[in-house]
RNA sequence: GCCAACGUAGCACAGCUGGUAGUGCGUCUGAUUUGUAAUCAGACGGUCGGGGGUUCGAGUCCCUCCGUUGGCUCCA
């Protein structure tokens, strides 16, 4: 007999032999909806024998461990699928992710509308309620099992290598390498949807074999499945791509280029008042405003090591015109040009791809003494990078894009305090903006390796001050090892877009390595000449990117102080046009962004056609309003308030849009 | 850059197996003067992403380039 521990703390006996599927139906009946149970601790299949004392938990579908389980299942019945109506493919991997699940196949490829009758199959497979058996190999059983699949071998070979074993899980006719655990029957599958096809490759190497990868959902419900289907179609509304486009934010035109930004009248207004709002923080803060072109000598990227690093991230240089001539009489050719660039025998010019040498020239522009730094350097950079273009996606992944960027020259006894510094400037703005969903990223040195620059005992306070910036913030952070840049440790800050993908915003870096490169110096209080350490950091990426993810984040529906126009003014007749003028005027002497509509629509028609664009209030004027100098106000919520007196609106309003509240309040919601 | 799908009026879309372009919204012009999510009528608007090819004939088939989308890869 053994004692086994439930969850409940209940000690309960069991002759040995026993399975962890019967010992979780004793405890909690047999509709116990549980995929999978864990044994002291560890995840395993409901099959699981148990000889000894142990503790036993089942794992429901509802939980973080039963959705992934359920989704890795799912994978291995997509590649059960696939091998029964492609018996050529081969079978590499399939995880679990975050948002469901993919298999990659090396086979032809195929497109989103095979995926139908590949789900069709799935769904089959599910009915037949296979049982999903987990089958101990040795190592020649395992490679005898998987003889016929190179990728299959090489992740034997790899495991043996590492002293793992490895199992196979059986469903029906198929088979596959895994650890598991796995659901115990395919009917638990029945509520997957395969979403879209596309190719990856193998091992994530771009040298090696390109296979299919196909993903898909699941979820343990009919109803979950639904709803998940519901809220993806929910996200797609508010990708800023459809709505930089319905509220006339910004336009992308390929006659300009990929991946270049035209800031529209009404998305200008926003991105003008973040940048007004962020510079207020960086006056506070001591700042200095600087602004620089948007090219530089070639020279001056080779003294940084732009140049010849991230060449192949760049837009080409620009050589003058004589020069180009010249080269081309001579019959010089592109790879000429490119080589004579290289090894410095002819200048060019370079869009900058970043603003720090710029900086650091200004920087170098005086003589500097101890009691002048930190010298910090801000400006809204406006940077070129060659990003590659299956990578470009609307404002989040573009070409042209302005940094709010800023360069701190400090001492090595300021460092940690100006890291703390930058980070406070986050946080003050992901408060006011209400974005509490993010992480940090603290990227450190790997300490086996010898690419770093810069001494090792400068890194460890440096790497600790980002640690405890981090922590100041109080939210998730995380060490990464080997994510530090070659010059210095740093900060990022990283969200998620509504599909779910994440994006780097801000960033922190530590640099030794500008100073050195531009021989940067400071006169210290010894009389000596030292070199301070340079900070960059742009807490927001890029205004293209930030914009973008508030975008979202608002599903257009930005606050008051925000919005591109605050209120918009609708009359209910002609007779009225002169009273929405005075309004207008009125509001607009307050300071207040309106757009009056006294056209001859219905006012049902006006009131549709206006709340498209998202103003955070309609002013509605008509007779009584008219009569007694007062206003209607209409909230996006459809909510309306009678009578305001014109006077306290405009006061109200003015308060709103100075205080930065997170959404318009002025109209309170109604009881319905 | 790689793989796949897609590209038809300002926007959203229809156009079956090839027979020479349609709908709705928007815009403009009339009429209507309206009280909180679409008043009515008319007009304008497209060399079907660009180029090349097959064909008596191409929005539809083929090639190529450009762009978009989803991934992969990369990211100072």
């Amino acid at each position: 007999m053994i004692h086994i521990t439930l969850p409940d703390g209940t000690v309960n006996e069991y002759a040995a032999g026993i399975t962890c599927a019967e010992v979780i139906t004793d405890a909690l009946g047999k509709k116990h909806g549980c995929l999978a149970a864990k044994v002291n601790g560890v995840e395993c299949d409901m099959s699981r024998v148990l000889n000894e004392n142990c503790s036993v938990e089942g794992i429901l579908s509802d939980s973080e461990e039963g959705i992934h389980i359920l989704r890795h299942s799912a994978a291995h019945l997509l590649a059960q699928a696939v091998m029964e109506l492609y018996p050529g493919a081969l079978p590499t991997i399939g995880p679990a992710i975050d948002r469901g699940f993919y298999y990659d196949f090396a086979m032809d490829p195929i497109t989103e509308a095979d995926l139908k009758t590949i789900q069709k199959k799935m769904h089959e497979l599910a009915r037949k309620n296979l049982t999903v058996e987990r089958v101990e190999l040795d190592q020649e059983g395992l490679r005898e099992h998987f003889i016929n699949n190179p990728y299959k071998i090489e992740i034997i070979d790899d495991k043996l290598e590492a002293g793992d074993g490895s199992t196979v899980y059986k469903q029906g006719d198929w088979y596959d390498l895994c650890l598991g655990p796995h659901v115990p029957n395919t009917s638990r599958l029945m509520f997957s949807r395969l979403t879209s096809v596309s190719s990856a490759y193998w091992r994530g190497d771009q040298d090696r074999e390109q296979l299919v990868r196909i993903y898909g959902l699941v979820e343990p419900t009919k109803e979950a499945l639904k709803a998940t289907l519901h809220r993806m179609e929910e996200a797609k509304k508010r990708d800023h791509r459809k709505l930089g486009k319905d509220l006339q934010l910004f336009h992308i035109d390929e006659e300009v280029g990929q991946g270049l930004i035209l800031w529209t009248p009404r998305g200008a207004i926003v991105r003008q008042e973040l940048q007004d709002f962020i510079s207020y923080h960086l006056r506070r803060q001591g700042y200095a405003q600087v602004f620089t072109p948007h090219i530089g000598k070639l020279d001056l990227y080779r003294t940084s090591g732009h140049f010849p690093y991230y060449q192949d991230s760049q837009y080409p240089p620009l050589v003058e015109r004589d020069l180009m001539n010249k080269l081309a009489d001579e019959g010089c050719t592109c790879g000429d040009l490119s080589n004579m660039m290289k090894s410095g025998e002819i200048e060019g010019y370079m869009l900058k791809p970043m603003n720090c040498p710029h900086h650091v020239k200004i920087y170098a522009s005086q003589a500097r003494s101890y009691r002048n730094l930190p010298l910090r350097l801000a400006e809204f950079g406006t940077v070129y990078r060659w990003e590659q273009s299956g990578e470009i996606s609307g404002m989040t992944r573009v070409r042209g894009f302005t940094q709010d960027d800023a360069h701190l020259f400090v001492t090595e006894e300021q460092l940690a305090q100006e890291v703390l510094g930058c980070i406070e400037l986050v946080q003050i703005i992901f408060d006011k903006l209400g974005m509490e969903d993010y992480r940090v990223r603290v990227g450190l040195r790997d300490p086996d390796s010898t690419k770093y620059v810069g001494d090792p005992a400068r890194w460890d306070k440096a790497e600790e001050a980002c640690r405890a910036a981090a922590e100041s913030l109080g939210v998730a952070w995380s060490e990464e090892e080997g994510e530090a840049a070659f010059y210095g440790p740093k900060i990022d800050f990283v969200v998620k877009d509504v599909i779910g993908r994440e994006w780097q915003l801000g960033t922190v870096q530590v640099d030794y390595n500008l100073p050195e490169r531009f021989d940067l110096t400071y006169k210290g209080s010894d009389g000596e000449l030292h070199r301070p350490v340079m900070i960059h950091r742009a807490p927001f990426g890029s205004m293209e990117r930030f914009c973008g993810v508030l975008i979202e984040h608002f599903a257009g529906r930005f606050p008051t102080w925000l919005t591109p126009t605050q209120c918009h003014i609708i009359t209910i007749s002609e007779k009225h046009k002169a009273y929405a003028q005075q309004v207008a005027d009125r509001l607009k002497d307050a300071g207040v962004r309106v757009e009056v509509d006294d056209g001859d629509d219905t006012v049902g028609k006006k009131i549709r056609t206006h709340r498209k664009l998202q103003p955070a209030y309609m002013v509605i004027l008509g007779d009584g309003e008219m009569e007694q100098e007062t206003v209607s106000l209409r909230a996006r919520s459809g909510d309306q308030i009678a009578d305001i007196p014109l006077e306290q609106f405009v006061a109200d309003l003015r308060n709103e849009i100075d205080s930065k509240v997170s959404q318009p309040a002025l109209v309170p919601p109604s009881e319905a």
